[in-house]
DNA sequence: GGAGTGACGCGGC
DNA sequence: AGCCGCGCCACTC
């Protein structure tokens, strides 16, 4: 029986964003499609406000598609999602990642 | 056990 | 071309 518990879900979407690299960002439909549920690219989100108690999980690198810090309001500090990337080296402006496609960083379908 | 919610995505107007 | 609304899936009260 190769049941995957559906509360694997939330581990997958942290194992999936904790693979993003330094300096890069993500979107919430490529994890959920990176995990088998592109229809499930809110649910990723709303692993990503579990996640905060995880340190591993960088939420802060994942975006919406259009490259906006969607979720940045739901970080400890008004601007802390920006600096955090800031400091990766991706610059934010009003609230969205400059060069967002070209620092886009699609999961391994295989992962 | 049902209903509401939410850090999205897409389609339609 | 921008703006509005719906759908989907997992979780909590």
């Amino acid at each position: 029986m190769v049941k995957l518990d559906k509360s694997d879900f939330f581990d997958r979407v942290y194992k999936v964003v904790r693979e993003i690299p330094h300096g890069r960002v993500s979107t919430y439909g490529a994890i959920a499609k990176a995990i088998g549920a592109p229809q499930s690219a809110r649910t990723v989100g709303y692993a990503m406000n579990a996640s905060h108690n995880l340190p591993d999980v960088p939420a802060h690198r994942v975006v919406n598609r259009n490259g906006m810090l969607t979720g940045k309001h739901h970080f400890a500090g008004r601007d802390t999602m920006q600096r955090l990337l800031a400091q990766e080296g991706v610059m934010v402006e009003q609230d969205c990642v400059v060069n967002f496609e070209g620092l886009l960083w699609l999961p391994d379908p295989l992962l």
